[in-house]
RNA sequence: GGGCCCGUAGCUCAGUUGGAUAGAGCAACAGAUUUCUAAUCUGUUGGCCGGAGGUUCAAGUCCUCUCGGGCCCGCCA
């Protein structure tokens, strides 16, 4: 809706020569509905470029509009400062209404990313111990955020980076080594339930690599609890593989090329700060190790070499210090860092009523993200994950979750697609499925529950493109609230099943759209659309 | 000491990329069902958007300072 309109003003910006293409063309729609359906601010903006009174500007802009237009607004008007508020014509939405009906599952869909080959890498938890409420977020986020850019047409793949190598992966066997020989975990090994679990398991099995056994067993683990919650990866990168490929030392290599390496105390360092990072970093330790660091660098180089547009990595917060060594690597390696956009997630902190919950993998009473999963399902850890953005601390109280798992808000959209197909399933010889839609008399639905209905069910490809290109999924979960909210509201006005006719079909139509949309978003959320509750 | 993120109702969080009168859920209180699912709806109470300056037609949103909280600053990963 807001193209259509964009693509009106333009043409009529050109016609009054007061098209700027610095100037950005913002449509949004008013808090305010008194604002008309849609504004934009263009006209104080010009004004202030052309150092013009706003309001003179808005004028000239909807006299121009007003010569040209097409049938889409009903009513276009000039307030106070200078926004221009236009007010569709209903027939617009009851159009709109329609299509939706006809293209069902892909109503929403855009083409923002069209085409786009994208990488998404996300999780990549050390596979040393139990995942935590933290990654679950950005489990769910990542698996959102996959969901949201195909949708625009995006070529999405995801990824989780296995580091099966290093010393944390050496502490990880000395720890089940002792356990199996019922000796103390060492002080700096991992002393969670699981080492134990682990090392019963492999006296029972005795497996020819233990090494291989344990890695097997933890990335198993890791891939059950992400599959439980519904994240599935495209692939399982081994970080292993790139250092026995020699991928590490080419990678190490082609930097001391380009003369961004040097040498000090018997490591190889990289000349990190001469491309923005605050240090040198060192990429092959005084024993001839290869860092994580220097993997890392490979493993970018891979997923650059695999040809993808764009690169996208979410990293916890505790991260953040390494995305400017990573980007300034990729830079002296003459690629466009542009090309990766790192998200940082910000941790998640666990509480049962006042108190918090610790989440250290190497404390033995933690909670991992398999027990809240347990404890309050699926689809309420993901519409709960999803609701905020990344950028905030969430305070997650899992007493509160459970115990008020009925008024948890996700079965408030659960159930208003519920009661829709309640009602549908009523009127079966009536269904939506079978009406002419061209013949469906939409002007019948004229009250403010309806229009307010409909025209929140419209705004659902704008939403779902904004929040693509702002890499923000949470903005379906605001919306989806906000959708479930007008339909119960609307229910409780307006009878859809009535001795007439003509106002029972349209209705049918409306509550069938509204259920496409609900589920539409629901299934980007991978939160399921129950029909009966 | 330096860096990143955050601070909005009693609690948990939104806030359309700088727009018009700051929103929702929970909690509290008062109501609504002879009617398609009451897991619902309506109303009331609740705010110096941490604080102070600044930028401009316009600031919760941008800049500076400041207070408070989280995370990080390894030849660990």
């Amino acid at each position: 809706m807001k193209e259509r309109i964009r693509l009106e003003l333009e043409n009529a910006l050109k016609k009054s020569a007061l098209f700027f293409a610095e100037i950005p063309l913002a449509i949004e729609v008013p808090q305010n509905p008194k604002h008309g359906d849609y504004s934009t601010n263009y006209a104080l903006l010009a004004a202030k470029q052309q150092k013009k009174n706003p309001h003179d500007v808005a004028l000239i802009i909807v006299d121009a509009l007003n010569k040209h237009s097409s049938n889409l607004f009903s009513k276009i008007e000039v307030v106070k400062p200078g926004f221009i508020n236009f007010f569709i014509d209903d027939r617009m939405f009851f159009s709109e209404i329609a299509l939706i009906l006809y293209q069902k599952d892909g109503y929403g869909e855009g083409d923002a990313f069209l085409n786009q080959k994208i990488l998404l890498e996300f999780v990549s938890a050390n596979p040393t111990g139990p995942l935590h409420i933290g990654h679950g977020r950005w489990a769910v986020l990542g698996d959102n955020l996959a969901r949201l850019l195909l949708s625009q047409g995006g070529k999405v793949e995801t990824e989780f980076y296995v580091n099966n190598v290093g010393k944390q992966i050496e502490m990880l066997m000395a720890s089940v080594g002792a356990a199996i020989e019922g000796q103390p975990i060492p002080e700096n090994g991992y002393h969670g339930n699981y080492i134990k679990e682990l090392a019963e398991k492999a006296k029972e099995e005795k497996p020819a690599s233990l090494l291989d056994f344990v890695l097997a067993e933890m990335i198993g683990s890791q891939k059950q609890i992400l599959s439980l919650l519904g994240v599935d990866f495209n692939r399982w990168f081994s970080e292993k593989d790139l250092h026995d490929s020699g991928a590490v030392k080419d990678a190490v290599a082609q930097l001391e090329k380009k003369e961004a390496t040097f040498k000090e105390g018997g490591a190889v360092w990289f000349k990190s700060e001469d491309y923005g990072d605050d240090k040198n970093r060192v990429l092959i330790r005084e024993d001839g190790v290869p860092t994580y660091f220097a993997a890392d660098i490979a493993y970018h180089l891979d997923k650059l070499n695999r040809g993808y547009d764009s690169l996208i990595n979410i990293w916890g917060t505790d991260h953040h210090g390494y995305v400017a060594r990573l980007k300034a690597a990729l830079q002296a390696l003459g690629f466009d860092q542009n090309k990766l956009k790192i998200i940082i997630g910000q941790l998640v902190s666990l509480y049962r009523g006042e108190e918090q919950v610790r989440m250290s993998k190497r404390t033995g009473d933690m909670i991992t993200l398999l027990e809240v999963v347990e404890e309050i399902g699926c689809d309420a850890t993901r519409f709960f994950m999803s609701m905020t953005n990344e950028h905030t601390h969430l305070d997650f109280d899992l007493e509160l979750a459970k115990q008020k798992s009925d008024e948890n808000p996700v079965f408030y959209v659960q159930y208003a697609h519920a009661r829709i197909c309640s009602i549908l399933r009523q009127e079966d010889l009536r269904r939506p499925a079978s009406l002419d839609y061209a013949a469906i008399q939409f002007s019948l639905l004229s009250n403010d529950a309806e229009k307010n209905l409909i025209k929140k069910l419209c705004a659902f490809p704008d939403v779902l493109k904004e929040a693509a290109l702002a890499y923000e999924p949470h903005r379906l979960t605001v919306y989806v609230r906000e959708v479930a909210t007008l339909f119960h509201n609307f229910y409780h006005q307006c009878r859809v099943i009535s001795d007439d006719l003509e106002t029972t079909k349209a209705r049918l139509v409306l509550i069938e759209a509204a259920r496409i949309v609900i589920k539409n978003v629901l299934k980007l959320l991978n939160i399921s659309a129950p029909e009966r509750m």
